[in-house]
DNA sequence: GTCTATACAAAGATAGAC
DNA sequence: GTCTATCTTTGTATAGAC
């Protein structure tokens, strides 16, 4: 049986996602958990805290997966950035999935300063981690860049986090598959660059 | 003088743009107009009301500005382009500013469904306006795109507003500059993509 | 660990004077 | 067109029983 500290973060999660921090309450949250407010306040002393517990907790997760496939051996360039795509591609089966973080990001300057740092360390870790693996990709010869590593990689967290934004309103979901298709076409060893 | 109503309009919009419009309440628009609560009623009769005006307004007047530069038989190709990135370019002047209907895309299914409708329109709009720029440039010999103009346009689309995102959380104004210079480079027609 | 009850502030909105 | 005053609801948070 789940802790229910761990049901209280999966509830505060998926309504920030969907409907943003500021609009989601302890009684959102108390009804998907099927308990009181008040016993919210035993686990998570304030809403603050709560918010700060639920975008670490992400963050982590991801920063895990991120260097477990980093550090693997078997995965090479090609499949290290395709296991970047999944949780984006997973987002794009329902039309109102969006990452956690890019979500925040449109609300940053009214969440308080825990969230805000746990939300740029994300991206932060993110836009890193794919330079690397870009630069990686690139000296094995997998990779063919347009750009230096660095640029190419801000371009490409910002597409797929601006690509998760603009799926949800349009509600069009191929939009991220296209995308995703594009960043491919992008980085292939075919498309050799001739300047 | 400036009428009341354009005062709360461009008061909204600089707070939703930057905390968001759940976050914004009559009293913080009040007290930019330096009026009450109540007057702003009298405009406006329901927050709904005030957030749907604010949109629209900027999607019109951002619709209008991109109709004009690509009915404009003066500019080229590459200087539609250029003047796309305008807006983008002096959001990046300050760490704080992104995109009203960026913002609005984080918190969309917690939005009325007028807001809803007038982001959705906005995007769709920005999306065909570009692809249809890619498209006649392509034509002309002047770009060249590593994919059709559908998908590299919604991929351009969702990178500039992702970066906006990005640059307001770690606060890196120069995330915007680099992400607009590698489009650039992207679509340069010295950079012939050869497969 | 969960509850009832409650405190206190702030929200959106309305009535009616000026 | 703007104001004071007020209504009603909802928010976060606390106190204390079980």
């Amino acid at each position: 049986m789940r802790d229910t500290a761990d049901h209280i973060l999966d509830a505060a999660q998926d309504l920030i996602q969907t409907r943003g921090f500021s609009a989601m309450s302890f009684q959102d949250v108390a009804d998907r958990v099927g308990i009181k407010k008040p016993s919210i306040v035993h686990h998570f002393p304030s809403k603050n805290a709560l918010g700060e517990a639920v975008v670490r907790r992400y963050r982590e997760r991801f920063a895990a997966a991120l260097a477990a496939v980093r550090d693997d051996p078997e995965q090479d360039a090609w499949a290290t950035l395709e296991f970047y795509f999944t949780p984006y591609l997973e987002f794009a089966h329902s039309a109102e999935k969006v990452c956690l973080c890019g979500a925040l990001a449109g609300e940053i300057l009214a969440l308080p300063a825990g969230m805000r740092g746990e939300v740029r360390r994300f991206f932060e870790n993110h836009q890193r981690w794919l330079e690397e693996i870009l630069e990686t990709g690139q000296g094995e010869g997998v990779f063919a860049l347009f750009d230096a590593p660095r640029p190419v990689a801000r371009l490409f967290v910002a597409a797929l986090q601006g690509a998760l934004l603009v799926k949800r309103t349009t509600g069009d979901i191929g939009q991220l598959l296209e995308v995703v298709e594009t960043i491919r076409s992008c980085v292939r060893a075919g498309a050799k660059v001739d300047r």
